[in-house]
DNA sequence: TATATTATGTCAATATAACTTACCAATAAA
DNA sequence: TTTATTGGTAAGTTATATTGACATAATATA
């Protein structure tokens, strides 16, 4: 039988240590930019799933980020204050509120897309195709547990 | 020229946000085990270093930490007043405090550990060898900026 | 139609993890 | 001897999130 070095615990613990590496570097990079306008890592992440999942709703926004929606409203009244956000009431359900960037947050979601970009690319860059497809094969599985 | 797919942007930002979803799943894990002694994630990023890097001191911790010392000394008083941990005078710089897990400490280490494994060891088994290493590259070069 | 559920919002209090600024003592290095 | 490093501490603040309770409107279901 063969020896799975990889499944080894010293291996798990040393993934483990820099999945936390990875996650906190990615997320640091925008911080000044997110800073300018007195905004934080919730703020930045928010702002993110609003631009990938246009129209997303409150209840769609809290499932992706797992808080509660106290949290969720304190991020969202700064974003709309900060007119960065606009919503729309739902056609087929009016109960639901779909949020959107206006440009101006479009352009802010930009400029932190710009930073946070650098790193990554840099290191799909100097990988091969094969070797990012692995990477995201793996990511997912750990996300689907 | 070959069109690199996973370079583009919205490769990019699908991956950012796989990379939150990994490292919040992975550190959820434990939570429990964490909360049965009133730590939290916080105490449990400190435990995983000593245990790695049994005798570590202070600043080595805020090396990796990219903590302030007021923050980590909040963490390691907890350790501390749990008996989690002991804590050495460095015999070459006696200015050095190298911090060590009891008993205590390691068998609190590996409740979690087992907590945190089983998610990621899925994920690794039902990859390959191959897939495995490219992914650690990746987190590495992400790491490495 | 009456009732239950869902989606959203809000108030109040609390917790966790971090921060800033400032200062101090011991030790080691230049 | 001056300077830098290592560690500790005090006081106050900020960011993000929590729990629990309550409220309104809209939709779904019995």
């Amino acid at each position: 039988m063969k020896e799975l070095l990889y499944l080894k615990d010293e291996q798990i613990k040393d993934l483990i240590e820099q999945l936390f590496y990875a996650y906190r570097e990615t997320f640091a990079d925008p911080k000044k930019i997110l800073k300018k306008h007195s905004f934080g890592i919730a703020h930045q992440k928010v702002i993110h799933l609003i631009e990938r999942y246009e129209g997303i709703t409150v209840s769609g926004l809290l499932r992706k980020l797992k808080i509660t929606k106290q949290s969720l409203n304190r991020v969202l009244k700064d974003l709309n204050k900060n007119k960065k956000i606009i919503t729309k009431k739902g056609e087929v359900d009016s109960r639901h509120k779909h949020i959107l960037l206006n440009e101006n947050g479009k352009k802010l979601s930009n400029e932190i897309f710009i930073e946070q970009k650098k790193r990554i690319y840099h290191a799909l860059k100097n990988s091969n195709s094969e070797a990012v497809i692995k990477f995201k094969e793996v990511l997912e599985k750990i996300i689907n547990g």
